[in-house]
DNA sequence: ATTAGCACTGTGCAAAGCCGAGTGCTAATT
DNA sequence: AATTAGCACTCGGCTTTGCACAGTGCTAAT
């Protein structure tokens, strides 16, 4: 399909979507001239375009104005002619002053990193924590508050911890949580988070027999933390910035995109489905109707060959892929390289020394 | 100021508002003479709204329009006319359905609290957690997790907890987390917050000694838990509910409100302050640029004594006050009863049986 | 004090007209 | 065979004009 254009076809292609990504306005045969890339006529970009037209490439809005891009011209720009965007000085300076903050904490990176997206790239950006589900839990940790009240904590071995208060009807004190503590890891721990169905749960509870009141509402609580990420995992920033694209001034296609928004859920669900690298979802491409218009461009966060979260940035489909591509990619190996604990580093250099504690590398690229 | 009004007065700047309200059209003397509530001319209500105008109560978009309400008007609607608004038996019945599913966990009940008020009232809904930053640490939790690993947690007096993942350059292992969760639990634990500053923590770890290095980086994460209030506890619900009103089809006022959405501090910071009631911002009063044009209404959560975190609205000033102030009392008084714990209840009925736990009486207005 | 009547005013809407950008096609050129 | 100049045509966007309407303030009558 795509070798059906010739190197010229595929020069004005690019050249309209760069420009339509640039301007936003329909672009037409003579802007094309204008600019000084090109030695041939209007009138020969004009039957290229028709031609561009013909293939699904480019579209008119209306008789008398230029083309526009389709999602399928998108598309062909996204994967074949799109050239790397070269983060500038300033730009670096920005995203390195966001990793170097090591907080070793990923939600407190995922929130940082929202932000620097949202400005670098003027779209809204999106972050997730912990979307997969998958992965076992390392421990239970249960502490005792008072006599009605104990702490349950479920700590993962992606580096999430989920806490829980649990109020009780019979009255316990210190030995009843420990025992507790010392069942659950008998129990559970060390069990991969998609063994921990609700039969199993059953089972266990079965098996178990005493605390009997106790047991039930932990089971619960459990399986609840188990399930799908909770909506607090998803940060937002730059919602805003939404508005100063046309494309979103119809206020319907503004309300389908904050709608979506609303519904974390959702969007939790539309990155989880995604590649290895960054994935770019163009307008109909996510097949969530409320999107259409909209391109969704991400990267999920691999720490340890787990997925533990994702950024993105959602925008226009008139998207300036290229751009956003490079930060996306830029920051989340950032991300990545500084959640991978010590342990494994130190198989390289035997010691970096001097901060102690809870370093990360954080890294430079020239 | 306000007993210069006539009855009279009061009757037309009421039906002024309420009319309004609904409508969200300028109101003219005529539309009040068709609602069968006045018995006089539209001649007369023309100069009692001239009145009402010239005391700042009333404006008009321009000469040929009917009259809107100004600032004041509607703050004098707030304080002095409006009248309580019965919910009816669906509203009451989805607010006691989140009431009901007990989760006795703030976060939780917040997150739904805000999807019901959106909902309800039609406005973009606030839940904040925590603001405060005031109540004492109920206890520490040290969990080993492997030799360079533990995981520390942190629970506060106002059924909270936070937990931080710490890694430390010396190996460790269960040994030194008991001891180090005892060691914490002796100097800390049972401090008020406000307590605990850095000087204070420098202090404590001079006075320790031993596990030198590893108390060092947890003194600086408590002290960073201690800390203001984290983005990531301020929820919002039905962000595109704004546009359904015209008010906000102007863009720049939708994006200084957005933008405000995004600056989630700054909310938090307006949202602490405020009274022990359901507290009403019309427009200016907030003192926050963004939001003139838009009115906030909140009511801050207190649990035993303490503030936790607060649920409001925010919209246009042209909000039905009356039935988000209902609303909010609703809600904030079952959160509030229901994060109560069960030993304080315990006082008053000796048992109140079946539900077991957290319910709520909930006050019917007439 | 109230009200009927009237002149006045500014908005919103629709129709009309013009401008200009951009196209497709045809015919001439290389 | 590919390119290009030229031209007629189309259609959206902008401004202008005009009109209808809602609502007012004022005056004079009750």
């Amino acid at each position: 399909m795509e070798y059906e254009l010739s190197s010229r076809k595929r020069a004005i292609l690019k050249a309209v979507i760069d420009a339509y990504i640039e301007s936003g306005e329909p672009v037409g045969s003579k802007a094309l001239t204008q600019g000084q890339q090109f030695e041939i006529s209007s009138a020969t970009i004009r039957n290229e375009m028709a031609d561009l037209e013909a293939l699904g490439y480019l579209e008119q809005p209306h008789t008398s104005a230029g083309r526009i891009p389709t999602e399928l011209g998108y598309r062909f720009y996204v994967d074949c002619l799109m050239q790397d965007y070269a983060l500038s000085s300033g730009e670096l300076a920005q995203l390195n002053a966001m990793l170097k903050a090591k907080t070793a904490e990923l939600d407190k990176m995922l929130q940082n990193a929202g932000k620097i997206m949202a400005n670098l790239t003027n779209y809204t950006a999106i972050a997730v924590k912990q979307q997969g589900g998958a992965g076992t839990v390392t421990r239970f940790s249960v502490t005792f508050i008072d006599e009605h009240d104990f702490l349950l904590v479920m700590v993962l071995d992606d580096r999430s911890a989920v806490t829980r208060f649990v109020r009780t009807e019979t009255a316990i004190d210190e030995n009843v949580t420990e025992a507790l503590e010392r069942t659950l890891n008998a129990f559970i721990a060390g069990k991969d988070l998609s063994l921990i169905t609700l039969p199993y749960l059953m089972q266990v509870e079965k098996s178990l027999g005493s605390y009997g009141a106790l047991i039930s509402p932990i089971m619960k609580f459990i399986y609840e933390a188990v399930g799908s990420a909770s909506e607090k995992d998803v940060h937002f920033d730059g919602v805003d910035k939404l508005l100063e694209y046309p494309e979103f001034t119809d206020s319907s296609k503004l309300k389908e995109v904050l709608g979506m928004i609303d519904r974390k859920s959702e969007l939790v669900g539309l990155l989880s489905g995604g590649e290895e690298d960054v994935t770019i979802c163009i307008g109909r491409e996510n097949g969530v109707e409320a999107l259409a218009g909209s391109s969704l461009v991400f990267k999920k966060i691999v720490v340890d060959g787990k997925v533990v979260g994702a950024v993105g940035v959602i925008g226009p489909c008139r998207m300036d892929y290229s751009k956003v591509v490079s930060a996306i990619r830029y920051l989340s190996g950032g991300i990545e390289s500084a959640m991978t604990p010590v342990s494994d580093k130190r198989l390289a250099p035997p010691d970096a020394g001097k901060t102690g504690g809870n370093t990360t590398g954080g890294k430079d690229d020239p």
